[in-house]
RNA sequence: GUGGUAUUAGUUCAGUUGGUUAGAGCGCUAGUUUGUGGCACUAGAAAUCAUGGGUUCGAGUCCCAUAUACCACCCCA
């Protein structure tokens, strides 16, 4: 054991593959229906991108980011999520001359320096969507209910939708006021993070895990009960369209997200299965981040799903994906003088786009038989000098054992009709 | 960055108060006679017991350090 994959990072075997395949095939064919279209970007940016956009004093930024010079001395970082390298692209390739609303997915590695544990790695893969240009809350539903139809389709039950608008900068300057004023009185007996929460930004305050900031924070004034009147309709509209459209969701005011660029309409859906961060999925709109990119006042909104807590969930609700037979048939041969016919005869099926497998490691005749039973393999041809010579061959249907006669250029046909 | 628990064949695990050549299930390979898999039986390959030190006549077993995994704090997906 030399060698051992670097901490925090995973293979994923073949093993498993189906799982990821069906998740991604489905993620993308519901983002599909409702007219969004893949967008692959790179895997670095310049770290100034993600200290200007998550924001400098978020913990991603500044302790959780990849961050290496590169041979030409440029400050480059590993992505930690996947919404400012779209917001570069979307302002770098002039889609904001595009019909609004601008709608794209992805399904990306992102990459954080944590310590691991369950349902948190360093390397992990998210599937997220960003959506330009939709100021109003009908979009915010919609992507809601994406993953509501998303999660539907893969058969997971049970996941609970929270929501919370923490409101424009013009209400949260007014609410920050109100919060410092609630919290000045008791300050010097906080921790030491509120205290330079305090400053910075009071909003991080309320959801302190330390003891002492709890007791101080339980009563303090919701940003919920202080947002402008344009805020206010806003979520109260997306309350109402939600219900309208059958999604439960529960309000929850400690939902404030930790990248800076969150405005108005913040949301999660949590699970108890995938660890004390419960978060399988978290989102929001953010109103002023394409402007502040040096972009056009563009209005944004998107979520990022964890896709390894995502199949974990399915894991723990025992959602069965069923793995997909690619190799439909195997040619067994029972000695070496009929292994070219066999080859050519492989050749031919899989030209035809049936997929086939033939002996490559000298097995005898009946090891080839249990090889093709371990591998779950439907079908077997058993080919000897007989058949060839006769033109015909039996194929056999290893669940039943059955046999079929099929002529010899009778089998593609044969199968493409399976 | 800070804790707790763990680390023995590919894998899941045994391994008695420290005592000869470290075991098993599953998996893998081959066989149980002549052209048909699953079941059963037989045999085989496969482990410097995570790594490095230490205590001891003797360490898989006790002690220390490091690494990794799992879980938790913080934070996020």
């Amino acid at each position: 054991m030399r060698y051992a994959a670097q901490k925090g990072t995973k293979d994923i075997l073949p093993q498993d593959i189906y799982r990821w395949h069906k998740a991604e095939q489905t993620f993308a064919e519901v983002c599909h229906s409702y007219g969004y279209e893949e967008i692959r970007i790179p895997t670095f940016e310049q770290t100034d991108l993600f200290q200007r956009s998550v924001g400098d004093t978020t913990d991603v930024v500044q302790k959780e980011m990849y961050t290496f010079d590169d041979k030409g001395g440029r400050s480059i970082t590993l992505r930690p999520e996947g919404t400012a390298g779209v917001v570069r692209s979307f302002i770098e390739n002039g889609m904001t001359s595009l019909a609004s609303p601008v709608r794209m997915f992805y399904n990306i590695t992102a990459f954080r320096y944590e310590n691991v544990q369950k349902g948190r790695m360093r390397e992990f893969h998210q599937f997220g969507l960003e959506a330009f240009g939709a100021q109003g809350p009908e979009i915010d539903a919609e992507i809601i209910s994406i993953l509501t139809v998303f999660f539907d389709r893969m058969g997971i039950k049970n996941t609970k939708l929270c929501i919370n608008s923490i409101g424009c900068p013009t209400c949260r300057k007014a609410y920050n006021d109100k919060l410092k004023d609630y919290f000045r009185p008791n300050l010097e007996k906080m921790c030491d993070d509120c205290k330079s929460r305090f400053d910075k930004n009071p909003l991080r305050m309320i959801d302190c895990k330390d003891d002492r900031c709890k007791a101080f924070a339980a009563g303090a004034p919701r940003l919920i009960d202080y947002l402008c009147e344009d805020c206010n309709n806003h979520f109260e509209s997306l309350k109402k369209q939600l219900e309208n459209l059958g999604i439960k969701y529960e309000i929850d005011s400690s939902i404030v997200r930790g990248l800076d660029y969150y405005t108005r309409t913040v949301f999660e859906f949590k699970s108890e299965n995938v660890g004390t961060q419960g978060t399988i999925c978290g989102g929001g709109r953010y109103d002023g981040l394409v402007e502040s990119m040096d972009g056009s006042s563009v209005p944004g909104i998107g979520f990022a799903m964890g896709a390894e807590r995502f199949l974990m969930e399915c894991e723990a609700q025992g959602i069965e994906i069923e793995k997909p037979n690619y190799v439909k048939v195997y040619l067994a041969s029972l000695n070496d003088e009929v292994k070219p016919f066999i080859s050519k005869t492989c050749l031919e099926l899989r030209r035809a786009g049936i997929g086939c497998e033939q002996d490559l490691v000298g097995r005898a005749f009946k090891a080839q038989m249990k090889y093709a039973n371990k591998a779950k393999i439907p079908y077997v041809i058993v080919v000897g000098e007989d058949e060839i010579a006769n033109n015909k061959v039996n194929v056999k249907n290893m669940a039943d054992g059955s046999q079929t006669e099929v002529a010899l250029d009778g089998i593609v046909s044969f199968f493409e009709n399976i």
